[in-house]
DNA sequence: CTTGTGTCCTGTAGGC
DNA sequence: TGCCTACAGGACACAA
């Protein structure tokens, strides 16, 4: 489930490869994967014949900037990744191809076919895709300090792993982040958001910085089901350091007690009941 | 406004 | 062995 660090990961190996690169053709082999605009053909027209001028990313929004202020975004949901591919062979799953001249391409992958493509001008943003609008800033930057998370958690009822998720709040983060980031910071995901104490909403904010900057600095995580893979097919290194996520049942590695798993709204949620309070 | 629930989708894991 | 069901997960629509 690519997140923020994957996401980041991806950017990076993509920039690296690909920009300065037209699309020459664009096969939509299953077109509900086309987020934007709704009919797939206006979706290939668009990004037809365009050069690839930068590879951005926002939250776990993946943006690939063309020629005359048009970008192709994608969103990998839960199990979509990126392929860079030769030849006419297709991956299994192949939801969309972007040839990009010399027989390379760009294939999204997708086998649940939850994720989504965007084709957009700047014009579109609005309409196209309103969770990037309305999006908090990004975990890793000045912007999200503590008294903006504060501000965040303020007299809400909900449940601290829950706000984590909301990418109104925190960009980026999904299940194994929060969890990751929950545990560093010493706080119970079943929390109320607005219980935490100044001093645990500051362990807060530096913990998800150092859990997203590591996890990039690790090329994220794959996990056994490989439902993320860099576009060359290469793993990420961040399983290795998980301390609590499928950890469940496990000895912590800070006090030795059980790694608990509990639903947290409709989540998967896995904590230490003594590291964290 | 906030909070909770249902929907999408399909491979996998578990029960019998 | 094989069938069936439940589940995982992020974003969003919608109800209360």
């Amino acid at each position: 489930m690519p997140e923020l660090p994957e996401v980041e990961t991806v950017r990076r190996r993509l920039h690296a490869r690909i920009v300065g690169c037209s699309i020459e053709s664009v096969d939509v082999w299953r077109t509900d994967v086309i987020g934007y605009p709704k009919d797939w053909r206006a979706f290939a027209d668009l990004l037809r014949n365009r050069r690839i001028r930068s590879v951005e990313r926002r939250g776990k929004y993946l943006i690939v900037k063309l020629d005359d202020r048009v970008d192709l975004v994608l969103h990998f949901r839960l199990s979509g990744h990126l392929a860079i591919v030769r030849g006419r062979a297709r991956p299994r799953y192949e939801r969309l191809r972007l040839g990009l001249g010399g027989g390379g391409a760009l294939s999204f992958v997708e086998p649940r076919a939850l994720g989504r493509a965007y084709a957009v001008s700047s014009d579109d943003y609005p309409a196209a895709l309103h969770g990037l609008r309305v999006m908090g800033p990004e975990p890793i930057s000045r912007e999200f300090d503590i008294p903006w998370l504060a501000a965040k958690l303020k007299g809400r009822r909900s449940a601290i792993k829950n706000l984590l998720l909301d990418q109104r709040i925190c960009c980026g983060v999904g299940n194994i982040y929060s969890d990751e980031a929950l545990f560093r910071a010493g706080v119970r995901p079943t929390r109320r958001g607005g219980s935490l104490s100044g001093r645990e909403i500051a362990r807060l904010v530096r913990s998800l910085r150092a859990v997203l900057q590591d996890g990039i600095r690790w090329c994220g995580t794959t996990l056994r089901d490989r439902r993320y893979v860099q576009p060359d097919g290469a793993v990420g290194g961040f399983q290795r350091h998980l301390k609590v996520y499928g950890r469940e049942g496990k000895s912590c590695q800070v006090c030795g007690g059980q790694i608990k798993l509990v639903r947290v709204g409709v989540r998967g949620t896995r904590f230490c009941s003594s590291c964290q309070r």
